[in-house]
This record gives structure tokens, C-alpha cells and sequence, in this order.
RNA sequence: GGCCUCGUGGCGGAGUGGUGACGCAGAGGACUGCAAAUCCUUGUACCCCGGUUCAAUUCCGGGCGAGGCCUCCA
């Protein structure tokens, strides 16, 4: 039993997938102008914790996953051609973009996320986009004015069904001046006709550029149809590009709904303050993972995937250093399985399935890790239910000869402190744990012998 | 001005018309040569003001506070 939230209809119910043999969810992924922010990072978490979940659910063969690129953008343009000037538009542009493109991907990864199954770009669509403008300007849901295509929101009767926002009663321009060559204040660019020396790709309407919301609604029907399960994306995006995506793809095609379950992200904050560049705490995932820019050292991907994952994905996350070492602390603790297998644990699986409440997921997970400490059975339950998470704790790869060194180490010491040698003893203790070696004494249960155990400090 | 979130103990974060979820941190204890690890015990809360009620953190109304959006920024 899965339910979700609904944007669309304010509320959590059952979800049903329109083909439990092919399950559909697209996300709204970067433009990849930059390295990308944790602001970023939080869908690229949370759906992907929904990903896993629905293959556990319907079937790894059985979902169709498709993050886009949009390596679309005018500031990209501009750059593609002032810095390649003669290379084809498209060309150009994956030159600018190939750097940020590929650190998205790295980024992700570290951040233990699955690959998407589609990750189309802007780029490699604009022929779709043309097509998808083309069908609204013969509905006449767009118009051609001022040279650009605009799509005409009087034309359709519920625009507004997402963000609940009356037309009427917006304040027209609060924040951007409305152009008097539109009909309404409303409408939205499609196309953009572009200058001699702008960037532009041939279109019906001359050469130009496509509007912002433009490219979701065609690559989301080339990928996954006209109508598909799951849309999901950051809180930011319900006004105006997810409304406007879902009037273009609904006026397009002629359907009632784009997807039928439409899920936000709530926002990131950093140390209680929204993240901006003037504000100086701007963090792109890179940094965390790199550099010591945020708390004056690195963090391991899983322990920003494990901190992202303790606010429930519809609340706003302060994400800082004091939420970071709970997250750090926490994973210290639990068990590192040597191999995932079995199935995860009831109750972590019933959390995910309550829209997905990763809260309760891993309050459940260190339940389970605190038993598995007393009883091994529990470990492979452990481990399923992590990696559903994907937050399964990992072995520090340390080589052999450093390994029997600490043995040898810890032998040494052991015997030190049957000679009550206890300064020497304690000297070795020091040493190693300088150097990252936590040595763990115990009692065995049987002799009342002193036994010491090591692990690399996580 | 409009629309939409949110406000629980030091922190994170559930939940319920009436017995103080839980985790982290803290405190105390056990263990230890001393620690660490481990185990046991433990304190502190529901933004404010009204109303409904035998009873409200939970329901209703009104405030206050925080955040976001209001058309080319993805």
C-alpha cells in the first residue's frame, strides 16, 4: 500500500498506477549552467528513494524513471556562442555544458542515487517542442505576437488547477513588467524568435529559442506518454512551470490530466537562512563532498543523503553542520552488512509506503540496527531495509598489510595490559586512534577475558 | 493585495480530545586500571489570545511569527 500527497488535489491517497507493468515518474532535474546546490541535491534524493521503492514494489523492469538536462538556457546560449562560434548550436552547447553535466552526474551518484532509466536533454528535443507548439498554435492555444509564440491562458477553462491560482486576481506584473504584445498578462512564451546575433535553432516561426516550460512537456511525452503516473519536482516549480507545462502537454494532447500525481519537495535552507550567493551560504553538493567550505571538512555522500532523508520530503530542511553530525553519528552506530539480500523490514517499508516518510523509515532502521546487534537474524532485514534507503553503511576498504599491522598492534596492547604495563597500553590506544583506528574492548561472555575489537572511525 | 506551506522539549521529528512516541545531544549509573564502545536510568514541549468541551497540544475563530510563489529563474 502506497499513498501520496497530491499536489493536485491537496491531499494523500492511495496511489494506482495507470500500468503496473510500466510505472512512469518524471523530475524536473538541473539546468546545468552550474554546479549544482543542495537545493538541488533534496529531489534528486527524494525521488530516488521513490524510485527504489516503486521497483521494490511493481518490479525493477517496471518502472520508467526520466530525469531531464536542460542544457537550454540564454545564458548557456550566449556563452555557447561566444566561446564556440562556429560549431552548430547543439554542439556548442554540450562543449559549455560538459563539465556541469558530468559533476551532476558524479554528484548524484555520491549521493547514492540510481541512475534514471531516460535522462534527456533540452537539446536533443527541440523538434518535439516544435511539434507540441505547432498542435497548440492549430488548437489555438497559442498565438503568434511580437515575434515569439505565446500560449493564450484564456483558451483553456481550468488553468490554475495546480497551484490554485485565479487568474483574475493575480496582481499582473508584481514582479516582472507584462509585455504589451500579450493578450494576457498570463501568458507564457513558447517560442522566442531569436536576433542575428542570439543563438537560435530553425523553427516554423524562424529561428529562435523555446520558452522555459517548453522542454518537460515534450520530453515527458517522448518518454513517457501523454499521460503518465508521477511528477515530481521542487516546491518552487508548482508556479508558473508545472502549471504551465501541464497547460501546454493538456492542450497539446487533449487530455484531462499531465500526470496524475504531481509531488513537491519542500526548501532548503542553510543554517536557518535561505541559501542565496549574496547571502554567501550558497553550497553546491560538489563543495560538501570535496572541500571542508561547510563545517571545515568533507562529508561522505551517504551521510548528505542520510540528513537530507530526517525531515519528511514536504518539509522545509535547515540543512547544517549540527544535522550533518547527528546523520554521522547515527550511521557510525549502525552494523555494515556484508551483503545485501532478503527483504526489508515491514515497518519500514508501511513508513515509505505513508508518503513516503523517510522520517519514521530510519527511525525504524536504527530499531532494526539496535537488534541486529543482539540477534544476526535481523541483519539481512537491516540491510534490505537500508539499501531501499540507499544508505547502507560501508566498509572503510583498508589493504591487508594494514590490517594485520593493528592486529598485531592490538595483540601487542593486550599484552602490555596483562603485564599492567597500562602507559604503554594506553600509548598504542592513542596512536591508532590518531590515525582514525577505534579500538573497542569487551568482555568475553564465556572467560571474562578482555577482548578488543578495532574499526576505521567512520 | 492574492495564493500556498509551516510554527511541538537544547536539536531533529511523530502523534493524539483525557495516560509526556521516538532518535540525537545532555545528566546519572553499571562496566573499566583510566577511557572509548556497550548496557541501564533520566529531565525538559506542544507560538499567543479567545471559543466549544467535564477535558484541548489536538476541534473552531482571531492574532503573531517564519518561508515560498504571483509569468521567461530552473
Amino acid at each position: 500500500m502506497l499513498k501520496l500527497y497530491n499536489t493536485l488535489t491537496r491531499e494523500k491517497a492511495e496511489f494506482r498506477p495507470i500500468d503496473p507493468k510500466n510505472v512512469r515518474m518524471y523530475v524536473c532535474g538541473p539546468t546545468v549552467y552550474d554546479y549544482a546546490h543542495i537545493g538541488n541535491a533534496r529531489p534528486v534524493i527524494v525521488f530516488d528513494v521513490l524510485y527504489r521503492l516503486l521497483r521494490h514494489t511493481y518490479g525493477e523492469g517496471h518502472v520508467t524513471y526520466a530525469r531531464n538536462i536542460t542544457d537550454v538556457d540564454d545564458k548557456i546560449n550566449a556563452r555557447a556562442l561566444r566561446d564556440h562560434p562556429g560549431l552548430p548550436l547543439n554542439e556548442a552547447i554540450r562543449l559549455v555544458t560538459e563539465k556541469t553535466e558530468r559533476q551532476f552526474k558524479e554528484d548524484a551518484k555520491a549521493l547514492g542515487c540510481l541512475e534514471p532509466n531516460v535522462e534527456p536533454r533540452a537539446t536533443d528535443n527541440i523538434p518535439q517542442m516544435i511539434d507540441i507548439i505547432e498542435r497548440l498554435v492549430t488548437k489555438a492555444h497559442a498565438y503568434v505576437a511580437g515575434g515569439e509564440v505565446l500560449f493564450d491562458t484564456r483558451s483553456m477553462s481550468d488553468y490554475g488547477q495546480l497551484s490554485k491560482r485565479p487568474l483574475d486576481e493575480q496582481q499582473a506584473g508584481a514582479r516582472i513588467a507584462v509585455d504589451a504584445h500579450k493578450k494576457n498578462p498570463g501568458d507564457f512564451v513558447l517560442w522566442k524568435l531569436s536576433s542575428e546575433n542570439e543563438p537560435g535553432w530553425e523553427s516554423p516561426w524562424g529561428r529562435g529559442r523555446p520558452g522555459w516550460h517548453i522542454e518537460c512537456s515534450a520530453m515527458s511525452g517522448r518518454y513517457l506518454g501523454e499521460v503518465f503516473d508521477i511528477h515530481g519536482g521542487g516546491l518552487d516549480l508548482i508556479f508558473p512551470h508545472h502549471e504551465n507545462e501541464i497547460a501546454q502537454s493538456r492542450c497539446a494532447h487533449g487530455t484531462d490530466v499531465m500526470a496524475n500525481v504531481w509531488m513537491h519537495n519542500g526548501f532548503v535552507q542553510v543554517e536557518g537562512r535561505k541559501m542565496s550567493k549574496s547571502e554567501g551560504n550558497f553550497v553546491t553538493i560538489h563543495d560538501l563532498l570535496h572541500t571542508d567550505k561547510f563545517g571545515g571538512r568533507q562529508w561522505p555522500g551517504e551521510i548528505l543523503r542520510l540528513a537530507m532523508l530526517m525531515t519528511h520530503y514536504r518539509e522545509p530542511i535547515d540543512f547544517s553542520v549540527k544535522r550533518l553530525e547527528e546523520a554521522e553519528r547515527l550511521i557510525a552506530k549502525w552494523p555494515v552488512p556484508e551483503t545485501v539480500e532478503g527483504k526489508p523490514d515491514a515497518g519500514v517499508l508501511a513508513a515509505l509506503g505513508d508518503d513516503l516518510n523517510t522520517v519514521a523509515a530510519v527511525q525504524e532502521l536504527h530499531a532494526l540496527a539496535q537488534a541486529a546487534k543482539a540477534d544476526p537474524e535481523r541483519l539481512r532485514a537491516f540491510a534490505a531495509s537500508a539499501a531501499l534507503l540507499g544508505v547502507v553503511p560501508k566498509k572503510t576498504e583498508i589493504d591487508e598489510a594494514v590490517a594485520s599491522a593493528v592486529d598485531a598492534l592490538v595483540q601487542m596492547r593486550l599484552e602490555m595490559l596483562k603485564a599492567k604495563n597500562f602507559a604503554e597500553a594506553d600509548k598504542i590506544r592513542d596512536d591508532l586512534s590518531a590515525k582514525g583506528i577505534q579500538l573497542k574492548d569487551g568482555k568475553d561472555a564465556a572467560t571474562g577475558e578482555r577482548v578488543t575489537t578495532w574499526e576505521v572511525k567512520r
